[in-house]
RNA sequence: GGUCCACUAGCUCAAUGGCAGAGCAACUGACUCUUAAUCAGCAGGUUCGGGGUUCAAGUCCCCGGUGGAUCACCA
């Protein structure tokens, strides 16, 4: 390790307490209390009229320290909140406080035991009748200084660089409170998830993450080695055919929360990996996974912020059910004037959009052309939360036609601010339908190899045996997060975002 | 990957092409109810890296690095 002048100056301290016999980084504590509970203790005790003295050993992290000459205020905070350290030459003696003084600075763990007291001016104090070092602190934190008014935390010159904020999460986390927030509301979503799921019967399982054949999303996978078995693997790009292999053998309604491996542009809204939700529920349609979902995301915005509305992005947004919801040949007649129907081939839309002006990549299949038409003329309008719904077949090959209209699947997706959120369908069942679907896929795709779907003969054969009409369900939990939390970017709500390496 | 912007002390930020600065943190000292404590003093720099223009570059130009925004790619 190479020390800076600071930190020179820190572990110099360090060396003079081994020097005095005293270990700065000792191996047990006598910590018996959070900070929070012995306030709440005495603030009980104060409010009951008692007289009794209210003793405790309280852990934290030093956040401030002000110096007099015979006594020193300091504030320790641990997980749990803040406290005052109220420490007097009456209590501890001139040698310790000067101790204290000397050795000790702003990031240090210490413990710190004596009475809860209220100080003169009103603020619930632990009154030191003696002090341990528990953890020196080398590098200072990168906060200048903070305080506390009535209760809320006001920091001055804290840190604010994202890129020191993202590589170093661990002193972000510590010197941003709000920071620790956004990682405690995505905790509990993701809790809340899993209570709605479980309440409603679905069974949380496990499937793997190494995988010998991606599918179930259209994306480029990250691609290693078994050394052992001589085998190419990829990590999962979705969990969808080994859930849906679960409902074949009697899964009812199966739910995965994990994380998916997408080898693509980063941006901020997309990481290299990231967590999905992903349920499938069997004997259900795309119509009714639709109402589930409005429930379930209604029922984490209780749980978790207490109302279903939020402000995102300068706009009040609604989860009340139900959503909005737009029908997806319908929406490109309004936005963009393009009747998709009366253009069943790529050549003839293609036409139709040169004709109009219109923004598109030529050669593209037709599926896609509609998702570059849907990504500049639809999804931008769609701030409030919308399911759009009815997609066209030959960009969602896992999902079942609409009965009577070949050329389009039930399937839906919801939108938030003009951002997707999830992605439901109707799961096809037919393994005859399914081969025939790989095998178009496989086709449309041909130039772009690493994205087309790849034939996975193991899931027909699973469908083969029989599988359940289905409604599935996908969701990016990130991107609920980030709604949830006011964050514009999907960094924001990763601990440790996928960052360039960096040689330092 | 394209375009634009940013990068200066531990942190947050200044500095017409003309001596590289402030606040906080640190350090030395004063101070027995403070809370951005106060007061006095002192120290701290590869201005992201490399090259160029110029009498003179943090500042202008070129190359590179990292990050951010945006576009492309992509759900």
């Amino acid at each position: 390790m190479e020390f800076t002048e600071l930190e020179k100056i820190r572990f110099d301290k360090a060396q003079q307490m081994r020097a005095e016999g005293v270990e700065p980084y000792p191996t047990r504590t006598e910590v018996n209390s959070t900070t929070a509970e012995a306030i709440r203790k005495f603030e009980a005790a104060e409010a009951a009229g008692s007289q009794e003295t209210l003793t405790a050993v309280l852990g934290g992290r030093l956040r401030a320290i002000r110096l007099m000459g015979k006594l020193a205020f300091a504030h320790i905070e641990d997980g749990s909140g803040r406290i005052q350290l109220f420490m007097r030459v009456n209590e501890l003696g001139e040698a310790e406080l000067q101790r204290f003084k000397e050795l000790f600075d702003i990031g240090d763990f210490i413990q710190a035991g004596g009475e809860i007291i209220r100080t003169r001016t009103g603020e619930v104090s632990l009154l030191v009748r003696e002090f341990k070092m528990l953890a020196k602190a080398i590098t200072p934190l990168p906060a200048a200084k903070d305080e506390v008014v009535d209760g809320q935390v006001v920091r001055h010159a804290t840190l604010a660089d994202p890129e020191t904020r993202y590589r170093q999460r661990y002193a972000d986390l510590a010197v941003n409170e709000e920071v620790r927030k956004i990682f405690r509301t995505r905790a509990k979503v993701v809790s809340a998830i899993r209570d709605f799921l479980d309440e409603k019967g679905f069974l949380e399982v496990e499937t793997p993450i190494l995988q010998p054949i991606y599918g179930g999303a259209a994306a480029k996978p990250f691609v290693t080695f078994h050394n052992q078995l001589k085998q190419q693997i990829y990590l999962r790009i979705s969990f969808e055919l080994y859930l849906k292999r679960l409902t074949v053998g009697g899964f009812d309604r199966v739910y995965e929360i994990g994380r998916d491996f997408r080898n693509e542009g980063v941006s901020f809204k997309h990481n290299p990996e990231f967590t999905q939700l992903e349920f499938y529920w069997a004997y259900a349609d795309y119509l009714q996974v639709m109402k589930l979902t409005e429930e379930m995301v209604a029922y984490v915005l209780d749980k978790v912020v207490g109302t279903r509305k939020v402000v995102y992005d300068g706009k009040e947004l609604d989860f009340t059910p139900p959503w909005k919801r737009v029908n997806l040949r319908q929406s490109l007649i309004d936005r963009a004037e393009i009747d998709i129907n009366e253009h069943p081939t790529a050549e003839s839309l293609e036409n139709a959009m040169q004709a109009m002006g219109m923004k598109f990549k030529p050669g593209e299949a037709r599926g896609k052309l509609i998702g570059q038409l849907l990504e500049e003329y639809v999804e931008p309008t769609l701030v409030q939360p919308t399911f759009m719904y009815d997609y066209p077949r030959d960009i969602s090959p896992l999902a079942k036609n609409k009965p009577g209209d070949p050329n389009t699947v039930e399937r839906f997706e919801g939108f938030v601010n003009g951002m997707e959120l999830c992605n439901a369908f109707t799961e096809l069942n037919d393994p005859m339908e399914q081969e025939k679907r790989f095998l178009e896929m496989g086709r449309e795709y041909e130039a772009e190899d690493e994205e087309r779907h790849p034939m996975d003969e193991d899931y027909l054969r699973a469908m083969s045996y029989g599988m359940p009409p289905q409604g599935g369900f996908g969701m990016g939990i990130d991107r609920l997060v980030m709604v949830l939390t006011g964050q514009k970017n999907i960094r924001e709500v990763l601990l440790f975002p996928h960052l360039r390496e960096r040689e330092d």
